[in-house]
DNA sequence: ACCTGAACACCGTTCAAGT
DNA sequence: ACCTGAACACCGTTCAAGT
């Protein structure tokens, strides 16, 4: 009979692993169980290589984060930018509303940009600078100073992440951002309201509409 | 001489632990050291008790963690609760302005609530609901429908959430919210924009001005 | 009923090797 | 230069006790 031990997998060749198959393998891994589920023995396991031959690559799992943040955030440039013509409100519009809706259909990326610590800060979008330098441009030219613009622009960022996070915390949670936030009798307007406009999240048309609504107050600002 | 073996702490007496104590010796240890650094373990050893002791209060730290949080928020009301009287504009611009103050200034609650998962959702701040009935009545009265005074103030509530968790992100980074982003001439209206209203974080002044800005948004809406 | 340590399956990371 | 397992100090949680 054959000797019966169990055989471990072959080493691998030097030069047989890249950063970018590690960046690979974590995204496939977060992506498919979820960020809380990627652990350096669990990506040492599904890439066939040795747990801690992932540190000759990456000095501890918090730099891996930030790579496969970048990773992500890379592709998000090319889903959300607005054609370059128009108005810089509609184009702002435009960009956020997409933004979310990248945001919502991937909650990997959500978690890596916005949820917890992401170590990266504001250089997490870079990719993004040149969208933001256009609508600078624009906005100045209809009558903001640079300070103004991209005072607007981050007050609509952060609602728009605003939105994300609560609606992502929701889900995360497995409570359905659709069903109304159950509220006791003692407060009728509360409850009646919540009924359709819950507090769990925001529909398409509101998250729109409010939008809009501080798109609209900066224009009259700027008319002024 | 006396027998040398290392003497473990006295067994505490059944009924000498309880809920309250756990909770608040979580609060505590989180309070000094962070909410990653509230371990089990750690906490057992915090307050002199058998680490599985915590499980016969709590099913798993999910739960202690709950506990922790609606503790914490219980101080949130009457930090930020403006007086009754006054206008529904001035009344909302104050609540965000102090919520936005109180989470800046409490970290653990800060991230209790908003950074990572929070199981609670929205029955965290119930004890806002009276705050939230009285601007509605106080908005309906004003020519709003319910509904709409619902969506205007979650829409408050989002830009408010999302400037704290930036900052946090930042400060949690090490990160000075104060010193501007350095972004590369090739971008030279959002280089020297980004010098004064940088994206790291929003000023006092911003802040206010910006929220004013999309309540006076609201106001016209109603008025039409 | 309440409190406990031993034990288990995990984790991130270091280190001293192997090739 | 690159890849590796053994080892360490942690973690959350279960379980079978003790009192």
């Amino acid at each position: 009979m054959g000797k019966q031990q169990a055989k471990r997998p072959a080493r691998r060749e030097r030069g047989s692993i890249s950063a970018e198959e590690i960046i690979d393998g974590a995204l496939a891994l977060a992506e498919a169980e979820g960020l809380d589920a990627l652990s350096m023995p669990r990506l040492g396991r599904a890439l066939g290589i040795g747990v801690t031959s992932i540190y000759w690559y990456f000095d501890n799992k918090d730099a891996l984060i930030d790579a496969i943040t970048i990773a992500a955030a890379r592709q998000l440039h090319d889903l959300i930018t607005p054609p370059e013509a128009g108005a810089w409100q509609d184009r702002v519009e435009q960009l956020y509303c997409r933004m979310r809706d990248a945001l919502r259909s991937n909650d990997l990326l959500c978690d890596l940009l916005y949820m917890r610590g992401n170590r990266l800060g504001e250089n997490a979008l870079v990719h993004l600078w040149p969208e933001v330098e256009l609508n600078l441009t624009k906005m100045t030219a209809a009558g903001f100073t640079a300070e103004e613009a991209l005072r607007g622009l981050v007050a609509l960022s952060l609602y728009t992440r605003g939105a994300v996070v609560l609606e992502r915390q929701m889900r995360r949670q497995g409570i359905d951002p659709a069903t109304p936030t159950p509220v006791p009798a003692d407060f009728p307007l509360l409850s009646a309201a919540a009924e359709q406009q819950n507090m769990r999240g925001v529909t398409d048309d509101a998250f729109r509409a409010q939008l809009r609504l501080m798109i609209d107050g900066l224009a009259a600002l700027s008319a002024r």
